[in-house]
RNA sequence: GCGUCGAUGGCAGAGUGGUCAAUUGCAUUAGACUGUAAAUCUAACGCCCUUCGGGCUACGCAGGUUCAAAUCCUGCUCGGCGCA
């Protein structure tokens, strides 16, 4: 059982919309599909039962950085990889599909936005700030680049490490999933042009490294198989630069590719289209890090098979869902009353709990809120990928996105 | 009954003549979160005026001293503690 992508159909309405399967040497991807973060090789207040069974999920993501830190990937490797030690497995015992990322994001999240306030998805605001503000740095960075790689600060302690994408590849191959991202450099969205160049230079120079040393290790010696490795396209928000890495990264021996890095608002749709008409269409596409349910109808409709996302769960804790009528926080004082089932959809295993008792867990500080909103906008969020999916089969995606915008946005659907 | 200590904003608890509408924590209210430094962060939180700002009422109650009192003095009320 090795790698492979197979495309089942292409949507009519939408060119470059697709419906396919991942296989992998741990079990096959319907996509489009969403998959569930875990970063440290757990999804923060859940089980994997509760991952696979109740929220219906096919594929978790650990992250290197953040394993390599804590407990070490030799210990994850001696567990036979991420998916055995966090018993990531089917009812039958084996063991289901999983990525890792490169810790290229953290090269973004601990060094350019660290104290800038910046997410990778920047508004218009933030981009006229920054062209009118002097940069200065007052905060100390934990991710300082060279072309050679770059020099971390551990934010468990403070001590240094060093990343290059050869140390990338050889951890992601100790930590053993299925499919891996080359170690790239996740630029922030107010970097001016200039800088986008340099990087998505060192992006695609690291991506060569990463398929030498790819091939060096050979099979995983966690699991004894193969692993998929995934090119990541960066340039930003530049049309021409997004062309340029997808051409060349297009070209180059990867299994298939992650669109990464940063977008304004308004230039995503822009970004991902450029990308994915340009990109091998026989090959997977993984929309990094992006889960807004708009967002996931934009990277479905231009192409994209798979996506990752810690919104659904990070925002859960902090009390905001995701209902068909649009995001609640369940902490406003309405609720409290609120006799209604969390989910209206009677599939949902939080359609068995109301409002008003999840709003009581919030407001008590238990650790069953976390539990039951994460299980909750995950199950949402799966669902929401997966009807897409079908939708497609049905001929009817931009009928079902319209339904959907319509509820959860209150007016028609952007473009 | 005598003595002693105390009474501060929804709660706890700072402040001990002016820079105090009053530190801080909690609670409350609302917002944010997109390859997880995140069970986190931000803001509001006496009343009124449209903001910078201004006005009003406030630190148990009633008087008083002072240019000025949450802060000093007197009495009262209530509470803790000690002795009867």
């Amino acid at each position: 059982m090795s790698f492979s992508f197979t495309i089942h159909k292409r949507s009519a309405e939408a060119p470059l919309a697709r419906v396919g399967t991942i296989h992998t040497p741990h079990g096959d991807i319907q996509t489009p599909a969403f998959v569930v973060v875990g970063t440290k090789a757990t999804v923060k207040a859940l089980s994997p039962e509760m991952v696979r069974d109740m929220i219906g999920a096919q594929v978790t993501l650990a992250n290197t950085y953040h394993l390599y830190l804590q407990p070490g990937e030799n210990l994850v490797e001696q567990h036979g990889g991420f998916a055995a030690m966090m018993n990531w497995k089917n009812q039958k015992g084996d063991l289901l599909p999983t990525y890792t990322d490169s810790g290229g994001f953290q090269v973004f999240s601990l060094g350019q936005a660290m104290g800038h306030g910046v997410s990778k998805i920047a508004t218009s605001a933030d981009i006229s700030r920054r062209e009118t503000t002097e940069e200065t740095s007052n905060h100390e960075k934990l991710a300082v680049i060279d072309d050679e790689g770059v020099t971390f600060k551990s934010v468990i302690d403070g001590s240094e490490h060093r990343f290059t994408p050869e140390s990338s590849m050889q951890i992601q191959h100790a930590l053993g999933a299925d499919m891996i991202f080359a170690f790239d450099e996740c630029t922030s969205p107010l970097a001016p042009r200039e800088y986008q160049e340099r990087a998505l230079t060192r992006t695609h120079a690291w991506a060569v490294r990463c398929i030498d040393e790819h091939k060096r290790l050979g099979a995983s010696k966690a699991t004894g198989t193969m692993q998929a490795l995934f090119g990541v396209v960066q340039g930003g928000s530049f049309e021409d630069l997004r062309r340029l890495s997808a051409e060349t990264l297009g070209a180059m021996e990867f299994d298939g590719f992650g669109i990464g890095g940063s977008f304004t608002k308004e230039d995503m749709a822009g970004a991902v289209r450029t990308v994915t008409e340009n990109l091998p269409e026989g090959k997977p596409r993984h929309l990094l890090g992006i889960g807004e349910p708009i967002d996931l109808f934009l990277g479905v409709e231009y192409g994209c098979d798979t996506f990752d996302c810690v919104a659904p769960t990070r925002v859960a804790r902090n009390g905001a869902l995701y209902t068909a009528d649009g995001r609640i926080n369940i902490t406003n004082a309405k609720y409290a009353t609120d006799m209604s089932p969390i989910s209206d959809e009677p599939s949902f295993y939080t359609h068995n709990y109301t409002k008003s008792y999840l709003h009581h867990l919030f407001k008590s500080d238990e650790m069953f809120a976390s539990t039951l909103a994460s299980i909750h906008n995950l199950s949402f969020i799966v669902k929401l990928v997966d009807d897409m999916r079908i939708a497609i089969l049905e001929d009817r995606f931009f009928a079902m996105k319209d339904d959907f915008c319509k509820r959860y946005y209150g007016k028609d659907s952007l473009n």
